[in-house]
DNA sequence: GCAGTTGTTATACGAGTGTCCAACAAGGAT
DNA sequence: ATCCTTGTTGGACACTCGTATAACAACTGC
């Protein structure tokens, strides 16, 4: 008689990916202090002892979710600008508004972020992380709006401003979706861009 | 022989005051994972149990934290307000900009700020004080661009517009200092205050 | 000076934490 | 069918956490 198997070996990346969303579940739902070894194994249905199996430490697997984060919004960006028409104003508008729609307006991904600021302070690693994400995201704005004849000069600063913008609104978006909703969002982006071009 | 005192009492209401500030340090030190009753007491230099005595429990005390960082940031912009000229484009540029003077730009004050954010998420009575407070923020936004005439009808969205721009640049500024100085804020917020109004 | 009030300390307790490790077993190789 | 590799488990370990409580001592009123 073959007994059902008690649990089931994983291909290594397979379970890894595994175990990075589990933790961004716990960590979007428990916040930073409800995120421990046991909550995120228990989210990914193994064992406790299976996490330090693959990662040396909780903050390492902690550094990798948010890498993972990162990139599932550089790609939902890069995508925006695929599905985007040529013309650079429009390109530019998809780009910057892309922070409003799924996958990144999702309030779950939104409260790990913001879970992940709160850490940056104490984990080098999560904080040049930050640094790299944000360098991107503002060099990427900042090719955008010099294809649309913003002045050489004014890019960085411009850049900085609308990034500031998105990010602000993407917060309050989370922390009280009552007083914003996603199109509204879009909008004060897009006058603000009109006003940047001008 | 009189031997010294091994501690002193305390007026009741300076001994909360005391354990607030030495929480709010804690929180911008330490973020919400290290902030503990044992490190709060350590940072105030009293005995654990005194956190007790006073707060029933540590997350009263946390939210009472927030709720005096509150009234703080009120009080700094209400003097920015003061300070400001009678002009009214002047004084609301003063408010929106006073965000990024101290003692509002205090990166400590700052960091806390961030792991009240986290928080808001599963404690109610944080999440409730953030919309009181921003709420008050924007009403009186609102107020001083009426004053600079912007259209009633534009209120409501340019209030959000520059509450969400101020927040961002805010949080840029303590998350990477390095990439964004406080005097380069001040002048984005009022490019943007110009092109609100003209 | 003395007693009483109560702010303060120190300790204790159970629960939860991260990390580690020996034993187990699933699945491929032979 | 058997062995072997190693993914996986479950518990042990030492620690920190929040909270409760008894003993202590600083100040107040007498």
């Amino acid at each position: 008689m073959s007994a059902k198997p008690a649990f089931r070996r994983a291909d290594p990346d397979l379970r890894r990916q595994s175990l990075i969303e589990a933790c961004t579940r716990v960590l979007a739902r428990l916040g930073v202090a409800g995120t421990s070894v046991r909550a995120i194994a228990q989210e990914a249905g193994v064992s406790p002892g299976l996490v330090n199996h693959y990662y040396a430490s909780v903050d390492d697997l902690v550094a990798a979710a948010y890498a993972e984060v990162g990139v599932r919004v550089d790609r939902a960006l890069e995508d925006a600008l695929c599905a985007a028409p040529l013309d650079s104003r429009a390109r530019l508008e998809a780009f910057a508004t892309a922070s409003f729609a799924p996958p990144i307006a999702d309030p779950q991904l939104l409260a790990t972020w913001i879970a992940f600021w709160g850490l940056a302070r104490s984990q080098p690693q999560i904080a040049a992380e930050h640094a790299r994400q944000y360098a991107a995201f503002r060099a990427r704005l900042e090719e955008l709006l010099a294809a649309c004849a913003v002045a050489p000069a004014k890019l960085g600063r411009a850049a900085i401003a609308v990034t500031a913008l998105i990010d602000g609104l993407w917060l309050e978006l989370c922390l009280s979706p009552d007083t914003l909703v996603p199109d509204e969002a879009r909008a004060i982006v897009r006058d603000s861009l009109d006003a940047l071009i001008s």
